[in-house]
DNA sequence: TGACACCGATGTGTGCAGACATCAAAACTC
DNA sequence: GAGTTTTGATGTCTGCACACATCGGTGTCA
């Protein structure tokens, strides 16, 4: 079902606005956008509304659908996400996701001390080790695998659902850095013990332990990552009063 | 346009879903909902597009609209934070929104007193006194002001928009906060001084420092919050593979 | 006789076309 | 300039054709 009309049509704008193509306060006519895309006004009006709900755009009588500056759009959405990742702005994308993993892990690893089921626990001491020995052995795409395991146990245990759910964004940024070669085929070996450190802390309970380890790992990956991102300009959003 | 038919449909759909009344895996018909609701099926077409792509039904041939479990809910859609904060589930939502903040809060301070433009820092200096004093005088709609404004600020000064995206829901728990009475008429002294201490930390460009009195901030605010919430279950969302 | 694969009937979302209602911007009048 | 009318876009409603997943019946084979 991801190629019914109403999908595509989602998707061509979405991908069209945050791209800049479509850029703030240009004005669209439900009518031009049926003809272009050749779909009916049914199909346009249901994507319309969802890329509202998106802040995407706006509608307003009399004058037609405009689209919103980006400091409108929710930046939490996996489809805005997807798409700033697939524009010119991947790379602050990619810095924004990166310094919200590194705010929020070391929160999620003293939160999975405390809180995360047992099994659990368990399960990321096995996957710790596992990706200390597949990182030895340089298995790239075993550890590549695990490597994201690792970090969506950590997520997931936390009990926290906006955490975890922050799951599939890591996923994206891990499987982003290795796809574009910037990751080496034999991790730093004190990051490979820090992920240990890491679930062992939690394995027994120890949340400062946990937090401080998951910290080194996400200072280690920022200051690794910087230099990839150090052009990208920063958006400061006002403060509305 | 806050009360046309679309967005009544979408809300009264999402608040039933998301109080429970409507538990997940219960199948709805477009039909009897034009019914129930008194409303053309295009209104209840759209908003069920609105409703799927927070991910709070699922659409199938054949079978209806199927509302799904907590689990594929957005956590992270202002609207559903806000319906959640109108459910049973308030508890639940306020202590992962706070849990988020206490992560975020402290890595904002740090990029703020790295990247925050000059006017910014001048002002949240000015905030930090100025909460100081309607701190002291114990002029309590005032100070709840400044304090939305003074971490506003803060978040939208990391130049980061996912951080200062989170504004809107600090300004809401903070509102809630004081509107319950859990804020004492007088604010505790440290905390003041805390708050000032981030400011001019930022101010002079001290990441370190502002990390820091950041995270005491958030701690003390922990700690005072959490008993409000110790009875509630944690949800902890599987690692799907 | 029983198990299993096939296949058509059924029901529901998806997409289309056209009409009228509504309402705010723009043009007009005074 | 203030108030009024016109206009043109979205908002809402309705009837229809189509796609297609599910279910139950039918036929085949062991």
């Amino acid at each position: 079902m991801t190629s019914s009309l109403h999908h595509r049509a989602i998707e061509n704008l979405g991908t069209r606005i945050i791209s800049g193509e479509l850029p703030a306060g240009h004005i669209m006519l439900a009518e031009k956008l049926e003809e272009e895309l050749s779909v009916s006004r049914s199909v346009i009006r249901e994507a319309v509304r969802v890329l509202q709900s998106l802040g995407l755009v706006e509608t307003t009588k009399r004058v037609g659908i405009r689209v919103l500056p980006p400091s409108r759009w929710n930046p939490f959405d996996p489809q805005v996400i997807r798409w700033r990742l697939a524009s010119d702005d991947r790379g602050a994308q990619l810095r924004s996701l990166a310094e919200l993993r590194s705010a929020v892990e070391p929160a999620a690893a003293e939160l999975a001390a405390q809180n995360a089921p047992a099994p659990l626990r368990l399960e990321l001491v096995d996957v710790s080790h596992a990706m200390r020995d597949a990182g030895h052995k340089g298995e790239v795409p075993r550890f590549l695998e695990l490597d994201i395991q690792f970090h969506s146990l950590l997520l997931s245990g936390s009990g926290n659902e906006m955490f975890a759910n922050l799951m599939g964004q890591v996923a994206e940024t891990l499987t982003g850095r290795t796809v574009h070669g910037l990751m080496p085929d034999h991790p730093h070996e004190a990051a490979l013990q820090w992920h240990v450190d890491v679930a062992e802390a939690i394995a027994r309970g120890d949340a400062s332990s946990a937090r401080e380890a998951s910290d080194k790992i996400m200072r280690r990956t920022m200051s690794q990552m910087s230099d990839t991102w150090t052009e990208q300009p920063r958006v400061f959003i006002p403060v509305h009063r």
